[in-house]
DNA sequence: CTGTTAGCGCGTTCAT
DNA sequence: ATGAACGCGCTAACAG
């Protein structure tokens, strides 16, 4: 149906390979003469190579796969820009797909961008505590055929990355905190099997510990918005109603579920931060629209997207990268006067 | 280097035919005990399908390709997932591409997506008033061959889609704020050149016309939070700081402006929606978490997606659906008191 | 420098 | 019901 590169050949009156020398990359250039009839007669017909034709003939697709939790979600988005821009004019295409948090799901796009053979396959969703055998294999069959994996988060048996240290920045976060004057904290540390969760959490925890300080609660719940509004709903209703001359604190191991965690406390009539501090963690864009300004320890989400991007781009010699996040004291850390 | 569909025909003693047939759809099923042997053949291989090779063989893809403006933009993010969520376990797997706002990368776009032979584009941008000939060109071609085209927006030649309603959607949206009481309107119409900008602010325009009120200004700039943060310093700027004992509303064509329309008011010291009310267009989930609540004509974004990636689905018998929007005010234009 | 030809991995008629 | 053989569109050796 669609023009092929014989019906060029044919229409410059040239063999295929001539055709194929000069409208793919080649090592050397036909005569100029003859590669202008070529262009001339692809561009007449309207010509598009069969990048499935290529890839087979080439063994390379030029395809990236990046599997996200939610697309919608601001962390992934950030980072998925960032994958583009970090592709740039490569001509690479990016195919994505979201696990909605399933496992199941993830290891079916890893198994889909596997049949698709693709140069590089990007996981940025958290690991889990206990990493599916199934993954690992999966992966470790991949990388032996030649693909590339890129793990953002955490580092994974064997493949390159972004690591962030989540316990470190955490630790940090917690210690402003504590320097800006907050004393009693609660930690809603998300999914406790979540890498990502657990160790902003246990950062964060240790650093109270050693400042000698223990966290007046601890709630775990879904590592998302929805999850934290409900986590902090119910630690809200479970609390006596006459304690508290002192200001509370929260940390959220996230800033969307910082966000979460706001919607419920405000539902339950108190404010943010006269009533209740509340700290998150990613530094996602939507906070600049947010008020009052949310405290977070910033990620450079994008950067750390185009990076992953441009290890892919520089074919095997990716390698290991760590990033840690930096605190960022605003509003809704603000201590209330006549608090503390 | 990968295990091919040979290899897993002589591990199981068959043909390459036969294992073809149990392993991939087809017809009729050969015999249970065969197809055994064949699937456990491959499943000891770690046999994973060449989809470049099915893809040339069979002439379909299994391929869409989505392309949106910036995937970090919540109103796009929240399509793709629609998209996703409409393609479901179809096994469709989705290639992104962002133009950046530049009609160059948009048909870059759908050049490279017609490269990969998708059996689907689905174009989320907002089309121009000009529209570009090489992409009708270009879209054309893809049609003849097969290609399925999905506009979301503005409907174009040809091609089925999603069809939103702006300017009725705007009208509505326009009554709404003068029966609750506005009667001072800056309009921030964003960029002049595309029909979802241009619609917007028209119908929001004709509307205060048949109700014998008239803009207080139009502003114009790019269709984003920088353009609307831009496009609101200035206009603040120019404005006789003596003037407005009433209240001032501005209408943004878009949520994503509004942010930024608000972070300018703020900036020059003003409250909203106290001192000057603002509104928004299409309701990003964004909003939930954004002070005060901005009032919005509420699109269904992630069902606008779902239902493109269905139409994908039911090949051929895409349609055409037309959408409008919703009123929603909320307190960004509540009348403030002593005002009007 | 150009043309011929043999695969790339798989689906699918056509015989058997 | 199963197997042999051809073709999908293109690249890359090899010949000329």
């Amino acid at each position: 149906m669609a023009i092929r590169l014989t019906d060029v050949a044919n229409e410059a009156g040239v063999s295929l390979a001539t055709a194929s020398r000069v409208l793919n990359g080649s090592a050397r250039k036909p005569a100029a003469e003859i590669s202008d009839r070529v262009r001339a007669a692809a561009e007449k017909l309207g010509y598009f190579p069969n990048a499935q034709a290529q890839a087979l003939a080439r063994a390379s697709t030029k395809l990236v796969g990046l599997v996200v939790r939610d697309i919608a979600d601001p962390y992934f988005s950030t980072i998925a820009r960032g994958v583009q821009r970090g592709l740039g004019d490569s001509g690479t295409q990016l195919l994505l797909a979201s696990t909605d948090s399933e496992p199941e799901r993830e290891i079916e796009a890893v198994r889909s961008f596997m049949s698709q053979r693709t140069d590089a396959i990007i996981l940025s969703g958290s690991r889990g505590l206990s990493e599916d055998a199934a993954l690992l294999r999966l992966i470790g069959s991949y990388q032996e055929n030649g693909g590339q994996v890129i793990v953002i988060g955490q580092p994974l048996a064997s493949t390159g990355g972004i690591q962030i240290d989540n316990e470190t920045t955490s630790e940090n976060l917690a210690e402003e905190l504590i320097r800006s004057g907050h004393r009693r904290f609660v930690v809603l540390a998300g999914d406790e099997n979540l890498l990502t969760s657990r160790d902003r959490a246990q950062g964060f925890l240790r650093k109270l510990k050693r400042t000698g300080l223990s966290a007046v609660g601890v709630v775990h719940g879904a590592f998302s918005r929805e999850g934290a509004y409900m986590a902090m709903s119910d630690f809200l209703r479970g609390r006596k109603s006459e304690e508290d001359a002192q200001q509370l604190c929260v940390f959220c191991v996230s800033d969307v579920m910082a966000l979460g965690a706001i919607r419920a406390i405000r539902e339950s009539g108190l404010r943010v931060p006269e009533d209740i501090a509340v700290v998150g963690f990613d530094d996602i864009p939507t906070l600049e629209d947010v008020t009052p300004g949310i405290s977070t320890a910033r990620l450079p989400l994008e950067e750390i997207g185009r990076w992953a991007g441009e290890m892919v781009l520089s074919h095997g010699e990716a390698r290991k990268t760590v990033v840690a996040g930096t605190p960022v004291l605003r509003e809704s850390t603000k201590l209330h006067a006549g608090n503390q």
